[in-house]
DNA sequence: TTTCTCCTCAACCAAGTGGTTGACAACGGG
DNA sequence: CCCGTTGTCAACCACTTGGTTGAGGAGAAA
């Protein structure tokens, strides 16, 4: 596992425990044992899973007495939602010219000028 | 790994080389050799990342005599996309409404989270 | 103090991952 | 037809991962 930030974020959620932690901590703050209680699991595993989280910066923990509440950071989320928006529009992009392509071989559309589709965005 | 797709997107997409496969594959198909070439690897592992894409729906191959064509499948960004802005959302209401309590509390007018900038650049 | 609760650390284990090399199937060009 | 190109399959290896159990630290509670 690669060690840069969003290759740990991706990692973290590929885990449908740890995408239901993240959903339970959506609705709010929660401590370990908290976190732990509906899962038929140790609470040392869910713990380590945690750990998994908070090393990919979705997760915050604070004290409380021997609690350890775990908090949400959602801003992580960004990260993700960027790159992959990134590539789906590039993809998308892609797919649109392609149509306006086959569109003018089929002459189904007025071509603005012929030759002149590709490579226009500037990014 | 859990067998959802889910969970295998997330996890194809939690590697750096097939991050980049997916970023090369976003400006047009290619072969498994073109997309070998860029890495210090053998055939075979870029093949078996290109498995790994594959059967999480990212990318689907198809035959143009000896070369197996790689495309990408964008559609299934959706997927994340929906999962992760559900959450995101979630999160963020739950700080709005901490926000107006915390501004209640304090007779404020002007409810600001501390540590929350702004909200979804890219939604 | 002693005890109990909450949680983490350490060691271990089975299974999975990403890489390697070697073999070989499929196909086009001589 | 044989040969080079392209890609996959199979076996193997080091390392990681998600789980376990046991030990123990930090605080409240008795």
């Amino acid at each position: 596992m690669a060690d840069d930030q969003l290759s740990r974020v991706f990692a973290a959620l590929a885990d449908p425990t740890r995408r239901d932690m993240v959903a339970r901590l959506a609705v709010g703050d929660a401590t370990v044992g908290e976190l732990a209680d509906p899962y038929d699991v140790s609470v040392q595993a869910v713990s380590k899973h945690i750990r998994v989280l908070n090393d990919a910066g979705l997760v915050s923990q604070s004290r409380d007495a021997q609690r350890r509440p775990c908090h949400l950071e959602a801003e992580v989320f960004d990260l993700m939602t960027k790159w992959i928006e990134r590539y789906r529009q590039q993809a998308q992009e892609r797919y649109d010219r392609l149509d306006a392509v086959l569109a003018e071989m089929r002459g189904d559309e007025q071509p603005t000028h012929p030759g002149n589709r590709e490579q226009g965005a500037a990014s």
